[in-house]
DNA sequence: AACTGTTGCAACCGCCCAGTT
DNA sequence: AAACTGGGCGGTTGCAACAGT
């Protein structure tokens, strides 16, 4: 018996520890059948004496057919640092953005690698074998070194059928990211690489982007909002972008990561949205996918 | 070969939030 | 408004496998 199978009086009805094969055939054959969802019903049919969590947490983490095995890439990894310095230990939104990974993969790597190697990692970059107090002494000192800011979005609830705007490319597994999601990565997470995820930018949003309704107005003035970036003209697309124009602005000069003004990609974007208006996006995605060094 | 220490990761726990009653 | 329920999340645990002595 696992030793994890007799914590509580529940666990006499219900089995608990490793999987078998035969559960995880008979899990999979349910979701096959009904589908992901309704979690309560699972154990009841596949047949399995488990809880509806053990059922959910085995299907997310282990048996989804689009689960990605095997080591983590260079540039997920890289992905991960740059997600995780933006949002912290919130695994599943990190994890949402690493294709195939869960958010227990994202969890444990980093668990496990990132944060050893940032440990062991000394000031001027030399690997070295630090244990004990001297261990202590340095996280304490690491942690004091690196505090950042840390963004956590909070969860917005939207009314029935809004449509905020999503850029999905269907020819990647990768998200593409709407032309705001750029300005954004490139100003609060200072990405302007080419990296994995925006390299998967194959088309312009200028035809086929959908503009946001007066709920993803709202949705994107909130967002904004809640970085001190205020419009002047409320409820209209182009208070919006009047507001983002200078914000993004304002946002990349509090962050300190526009030193040249005239180059910045901000700076440009922001231009082009209070000259264009609802027509600029084009030209500011063509902008924001070049390269700024 | 036997023992000990370390590592990776699957699984569980407790909590939170949103929706429903 | 309060209680209940389902879904989801982050933190933690502990086992199996591996590495070192």
């Amino acid at each position: 018996m696992h030793p994890k199978a007799s914590k509580t009086g529940n666990s006499l009805k219900l089995r608990r520890g490793a999987w078998g094969s035969d559960e995880d055939a008979l899990l999979r054959k349910c979701i096959e059948k009904y589908g992901e969802g309704k979690w309560h019903l699972v154990p009841h049919r596949a047949g399995l004496n488990r809880c509806r969590k053990s059922c959910r947490l085995r299907w997310l983490n282990y048996l989804r057919p689009t689960i990605k095995r095997g080591e983590f890439g260079e540039d997920e990894v890289d992905l991960m640092m740059r997600l995780h310095k933006l949002l912290g230990n919130r695994w599943s939104l990190i994890a949402g953005r690493l294709p195939g990974r869960t958010a227990n993969d994202v969890k444990n790597y980093w668990n496990t690698n990132v944060q050893k190697k940032l440990t062991t990692i000394s000031y001027h970059g030399q690997k070295e074998v630090v244990q004990g107090e001297e261990l202590n002494n340095r996280k304490q000192a690491s942690s004091c070194a690196t505090t950042h800011v840390v963004v956590k979005p909070l969860p917005r609830t939207l009314s029935k059928g809004t449509s905020v705007p999503c850029y999905f490319n269907p020819n990647s597994h990768m998200h593409s990211p709407s032309p705001q999601e750029i300005i954004y990565n490139k100003i609060v997470k200072n990405d302007n690489n080419n990296n994995s995820y925006n390299m998967t930018i194959n088309k312009t949003p200028s035809a086929a982007t959908p503009l946001p309704d007066q709920d993803g107005i709202d949705w994107w003035k909130n967002l904004f909002e809640e970085f001190g970036i205020h419009g002047q003209e409320e409820g209209s697309l182009e208070g919006v972008l009047t507001a983002s124009s200078s914000g993004l602005e304002n946002l990349g000069a509090q962050r300190g990561l526009m030193t040249d003004e005239s180059s910045a990609p901000a700076t440009e974007a922001a231009d082009l949205i209070e000259e264009g208006g609802q027509s600029c996006w084009s030209d500011i995605w063509d902008l924001l996918n070049s390269d700024y060094n």
